[in-house]
DNA sequence: GCCAACGTTGGC
DNA sequence: GCCAACGTTGGC
């Protein structure tokens, strides 16, 4: 099983919003990085639901329910959607300051390529982060 | 196919 | 509101 980061602005489609449709197809995502990443989503792996802008902070983990299909949002075609389903929220939001304050997370995607709105999780970045979120 | 110009994202 | 990072576009 595979972790993942999604973003998403909170006025757009925030968590709670996530929360009272359950589920959700991720769709809109255009850029091609991204999009490699969402591909490699399987059903079952686990997400950390991200607010950036307002917030600025993990806020829930989801679940992948369906794999990568054709986004029918994109006229192009190209883009690809994966539906997502809400699991449980956090206990205490882990903030993009908390994460950068800590070596052990120099690496995380989220620092590395903050613009990338699909990121992957290593295993030990996922366990770590979960630590945090439990405090 | 390269690269400058431009647009967008997202943190501050 | 500003600006850095980065992706995309379009001229050559």
């Amino acid at each position: 099983m595979a972790y993942w980061l999604i973003k998403s602005e909170p006025t757009v489609y925030p968590w709670a919003q996530l929360v009272k449709d359950k589920r959700t197809s991720w769709t809109g995502v255009r850029n091609a990085q991204a999009a490699i990443n969402l591909k490699a989503m399987k059903p079952g792996d686990r997400l950390f639901f991200y607010h950036s802008n307002e917030g600025k902070e993990i806020v829930g983990i989801a679940e992948v329910v369906k794999a990568a299909y054709p986004d029918p949002t994109d006229e192009a075609g190209k883009a690809v959607t994966v539906d997502v389903k809400a699991i449980e929220p956090i206990k205490t939001p882990v903030t993009l300051a908390a994460i950068k304050a800590e070596p052990k997370l120099k690496e995380f995607g989220l620092v590395r390529q903050s613009r990338l709105s699909v990121v992957p999780v290593s295993d030990e970045q996922w366990k770590f982060i979960l630590k945090m979120s439990a405090a």
